[in-house]
DNA sequence: ATTACTAACTTACGAGTAT
DNA sequence: TATACTCGTAAGTTAGTAA
């Protein structure tokens, strides 16, 4: 259905047109829906030539019915908003094997960043990180959990920022922690894994291999 | 927001917007909605105006973030929507007594019928009915549980209806019938019970009371 | 009372193009 | 590359009114 007509597809369904013939006038739509009695009467009609009601007007009002297509154009829009909504925060995702851009290699091997890691996970970190390429949307719900955070400090040469961390099991058996830097050139589809270990070798990883890193 | 606008709404959730910032271009927004790239650009910036969206455009592309109002506005679409899908068909409806128009105290008192509910329900019906006004919506969605058929039937002098049937409780306490003539001059508001017994004096009725009617 | 046609008005759209 | 402005055209809206 055009989408302009969903708030009156709305109404429509309120009014019990997916059970029943309902019988209305054009004039109550309207006040109902801020449109004129003409627009209603059009989208009436226009529904009904796309197929969406069944609609038989005569000079005592209109007696209408969703048609099966239309109770399914609706349902559509609810199971997209259902997904949408009442997801629950799938707190995994799948990641592909790359190559890394060297930049969690570079934080891993910093002391001050070993020694929160120490202090905060209990282990020494191994030196390196996994690169993973992911869906976006899905990195995007994966890091809208709340991250454990590693600080940022200076030093008399420059600033070093926050690190946002999540712990997690990877492939449901090793676990490690997904590193996202506050300012990272990483783009929105990479996410880097840290361990105690070489997760390559534990895991038998090439590129290309997928994994899947489930929120702890 | 605009209706119209809806579908990139569900667009942009997908892409996770919902839950932090996307990055994006109006191009490519346009190949998935079939909307050409300055109506996307257009629609981005409305979407920003109303205050749905937060907009940060450059020459790279366009960073983008549902506010809280726009989380808001695509939830109650998601609410409404739920509330008409997941509705567990409440079988029950409220009903105020009325006057009769006696069209159902006629049928009762017609030999074909009478058997007819006898051979189904049980029980002689006592002659006269109760009329309840209810919400035609609710009516509707009462009606829409299968019926109990009373077949029509045919005499020299006439053709008589059949009358749908829903067996039902009054008040929690007392058996009644539903009735629904196949062709009724009842308004969509108006649903009448049948019983052995005289519904009024039972439940110590009069014009105006309030009864529940549920679905047995 | 209705529905819905016509005609005038208003808004939305997108090709071309500037930046 | 990107966003977004201009402007001619298409589509949506509604007041008046017929049926």
């Amino acid at each position: 259905m055009k989408e302009e007509n969903l708030a009156l597809c709305l109404l429509l369904s309120k009014k019990g047109a997916l059970l029943s013939k309902i019988k209305l006038s054009t004039f109550s739509l309207a006040r109902q829906t801020g449109f004129s009695q003409q627009s209603i009467s059009r989208k009436l009609r226009e529904l009904e030539t796309d197929g969406l009601i069944e609609r038989a007007a005569s000079t005592s009002g209109i007696e209408l019915i969703f048609t099966q297509k239309g109770k399914n154009e609706l349902e559509s829009f609810y199971l997209e908003l259902k997904d949408i909504f009442s997801k629950k925060k799938s707190q995994s995702l799948k990641g592909k094997v790359v190559d890394g851009l060297g930049e969690g290699s570079y934080y891993t091997a910093i002391p001050q960043y070993k020694e929160q890691f120490k202090k905060l996970f209990g282990f020494d970190l191994f030196p390196g990180t996994l690169n993973l390429e992911v869906d976006p949307a899905q990195r995007n719900i994966f890091t809208s959990a709340p991250p454990i955070q590693i600080e940022g400090f200076k030093t008399a040469q420059r600033t070093f920022g926050g690190i946002n961390c999540w712990p997690c099991k990877v492939n449901s058996k090793v676990s490690a922690v997904a590193i996202l830097p506050h300012r990272t050139n990483h783009p929105a589809n990479i996410i880097e894994l840290v361990a105690p270990i070489n997760l390559r070798k534990k895991l038998s990883l090439e590129n290309k291999s997928v994994v899947e890193v489930k929120l702890q």
